[in-house]
DNA sequence: AGAGTGGGCCTTTTT
DNA sequence: GGCCCACTCT
């Protein structure tokens, strides 16, 4: 287990920085900051993360022990890029804070206090799919849910579960107000939420949701572990303020108290999250919630050249709820940014690969060039166009790499070994050999949850009976690739079991499913390397599900994108920043997307997060549309370019259109 | 009865 | 690619 107490013996700093030369006034007022609550609203590109840096190097130079500091970012990426740059700054002193996602934090306050919550603490975490899939079997079994027309599936109603837990909204209340469509099975659902809680807990899981929950009502009820924790963490530093939901802010405000020294920074302009559940509210009213907080701004754009900042303003000025404030460039001017209007989606394609190589003869490297979209599938005919044309790319989007089923085999075989009443683990593995399926999967399931040692147990008649005699053999291997996976000679060592699940059968389950079992080969290699730096299977299995996409790729095979083109979504895109950015499909119905308009305050979300595409963008910004394309089952629909492009002023942008030749 | 397979249909954003 | 359903095979 990862422990949260750091460094006993933090000493005094031992670096000299020369603030005034490094920042500019606006950030060096926010670094120089005394104690108390602090609020920076920092515009896009304005040095948000170079400002919190300096900000943490100069608590850390004026004596504050490195264990004080708890820094809560909104992705993995982020929290590595800040711990990275702190330890740049400060000399490369190995000083450990706190720091990592909200979700991060939770799992190590989680494990510390799991008795105290009514867990044990080999509890594991439920990623999206095996909570849905937990739902799904729940679901499966209410005789009226399952005989009623319209009744949500797991991942809707884990989706109506979530908005409620992180919204802080009865769960009723979200039925009724988001998805009135099933309000005649209300009492039903109800039902099947709490059973869903109750199986949580009886098999020693917890989803996302409760890692903040917990937290939450661990600082709320126990007023010991309030003031520890109060104590522990006396500076309080959250990046990207404007994406915290209620419980987060619950729980930071908790910790801090009244007049802590809480330091909030965002951008309510790029608050793209209340999908789930982000609350707006959070930074808007931190200074009513905080009343001695100190105000700051950070308006300079060290990022983009002006044109592309002056279609940005542009755009988001027709947001009414925002901080008023004037982002200025402080770069160059450089060229306009093009809008293309093409005359299908493959064109579309062609135009942007085509501009790629164009770019690169200019001297714009690949990895500089990121293609971003609003959802996967938008990204499709442009994977084809540049896999056609050799131009390689990483996609950022889509099935995420601990989401692969190979990947999640493997921790399956882990979960069961470190919680044996992981009763998804168990049906997961179970149905990977042959004869067994979903109902022969639930009796061995039933006979072996049963026994006092589950795992001690494998062959033990009343569990034999379970398994029916097409399966036996299948059975048989199970069972001794179990009790080597528990045998002491692995040492508990993640890695060492990865390899020897894969040596003991698992490597011929992949040779024989699947026509790139290479390629999945390669990654359980990659992930075995990749999980020596984790001691225990709990502290690995945790980091899998904890770990986005973007982080667990770039864990484990390092480098691979050097020298490719990014393809991400606009969500995955924050934060970032490269030289050239195409912005796709930037119709109505794609840009904005025609079901988030349907939300309250849909369209300014929609239009923040068409204001985060283009302010990635440092020299060289398209904006791309096609004329025609298929949708459903009609071919060449005439589509309409963004309302967010229609309402620009016509000075901030140059008009193209593609001419193939 | 239950395992396995193929076709049809849909696709928001994520810790 | 995922999910559901209908169909066939054991």
């Amino acid at each position: 287990m990862k422990e949260y107490v750091l460094r006993a013996e933090d000493g005094p700093a031992r670096f000299r920085i020369d603030y005034e030369k490094e920042l500019n006034p606006q950030q060096l007022e926010v670094v120089l900051a005394g104690d108390g609550p602090l609020l920076v609203i920092a515009g896009a590109g304005s040095g948000k993360t170079r400002t919190l840096t300096y900000r943490v190097a100069r608590l850390l130079e004026s004596g504050v022990p490195a264990s004080q500091i708890l820094l809560l970012t909104f992705t993995n990426k982020a929290a590595r890029e800040m711990l990275r740059r702190v330890e740049l700054v400060t000399g490369g002193e190995h000083r450990r804070i706190t720091g990592g996602t909200f979700h991060h934090v939770g799992h190590l306050v989680l494990r510390r206090n799991a008795e105290r919550l009514g867990y044990r603490s080999n509890f594991t975490i439920l990623d999206r799919e095996d909570a849905k899939d937990l739902l799904h079997g729940i679901l499966a079994k209410n005789r009226t849910v399952a005989t009623c027309k319209t009744a949500p599936k797991g991942d809707v109603l884990l989706e109506i579960l979530s908005y409620s837990v992180n919204t802080g909204t009865a769960f009723e209340r979200v039925l009724a107000d988001k998805w009135p469509v099933f309000g005649e099975i209300e009492g039903e659902l109800v039902r099947c939420v709490n059973q869903y809680r109750s199986r949580k807990r009886d098999l020693n899981l917890v989803d996302f949701d409760d890692l903040l929950l917990c937290w939450r009502d661990l600082l709320s009820k126990n007023s010991d572990v309030r003031e520890a924790q109060h104590a522990q963490w006396r500076y309080l530093l959250v990046d990207e303020y404007q994406d915290t939901n209620l419980l987060q802010a619950g729980i930071v405000e908790r910790i801090a108290g009244e007049a802590g020294n809480l330091m909030v920074v965002g951008d309510d302009a790029q608050s793209i999250y209340s999908f789930r559940g982000a609350n707006f509210g959070n930074i808007i009213d931190f200074p009513e919630r905080f009343p001695t907080c100190r105000i700051f701004k950070l308006e300079t754009n060290y990022r983009s050249v002006p044109e592309v900042l002056s279609l940005a303003n542009s755009s988001i000025r027709n947001n009414a709820r925002q901080f008023p404030k004037v982002l200025q460039a402080y770069r160059q001017s450089g060229v306009l940014p093009e809008i293309v209007r093409c005359g299908d989606v493959d064109e579309q394609a062609g135009f942007v690969a085509k501009r790629m190589l164009d770019l690169r003869d200019e001297g714009v490297e690949l990895r500089d060039i990121a293609v971003l979209y609003r959802a996967h599938w938008h990204s499709m005919e442009l994977q084809m166009e540049l896999t056609r044309l050799g131009i390689p790319f990483v996609v950022r989007s889509g099935v995420r790499f601990f989401e692969q089923a190979h990947v999640k085999d493997v921790g399956a075989y882990l979960k069961i070994v470190t919680n044996p009443l992981d009763e998804l683990a168990w049906k997961r593995v179970l149905k990977l050999y042959p004869r067994i399926g979903a109902a022969t999967a639930d009796r061995i399931w039933e006979a072996i949850h049963t026994r006092e040692h589950p795992l001690g147990d494998l062959e033990h008649e009343a569990v034999l009976r379970a398994v029916p005699s097409g399966a036996r053999r299948g059975w048989g291997e199970l069972a001794a690739v179990l009790r080597r996976l528990d045998s002491q000679d692995l040492h508990r060592s993640p890695s060492e079991m990865i390899r020897a699940l894969v040596n003991s059968g698992y490597e011929t389950h992949l040779v024989t499913t699947y026509a790139n079992f290479h390629a999945r080969l390669d990654d359980l290699r990659r992930l075995s390397e990749y999980a020596v730096k984790y001691e225990t299977a709990e502290a690995f299995l945790a980091e899998l599900a904890l770990s986005n996409t973007v982080a667990g790729r770039e864990a484990v095979e390092e480098g691979a994108e050097d020298e490719a083109v990014v393809l991400s979504t606009i969500h995955q895109a924050k934060g970032l920043e490269w030289r050239a950015v195409f912005v796709l499909w930037a119709v109505e119905g794609k840009i904005p997307d025609g079901r988030a308009l349907k939300e309250e305050g849909g369209e300014e979300e929609e239009r923040r997060l068409f204001y985060v595409a283009v302010t990635r963008a440092k020299d060289h910004l398209y904006i791309v549309w096609p004329i025609l394309a298929n949708e459903r089952n009609l071919q060449g629909v005439i589509q309409r370019p963004s309302r967010f492009i229609q309402e620009l002023d016509r000075s901030t942008f140059e008009e193209s259109q593609v001419v193939l030749g």
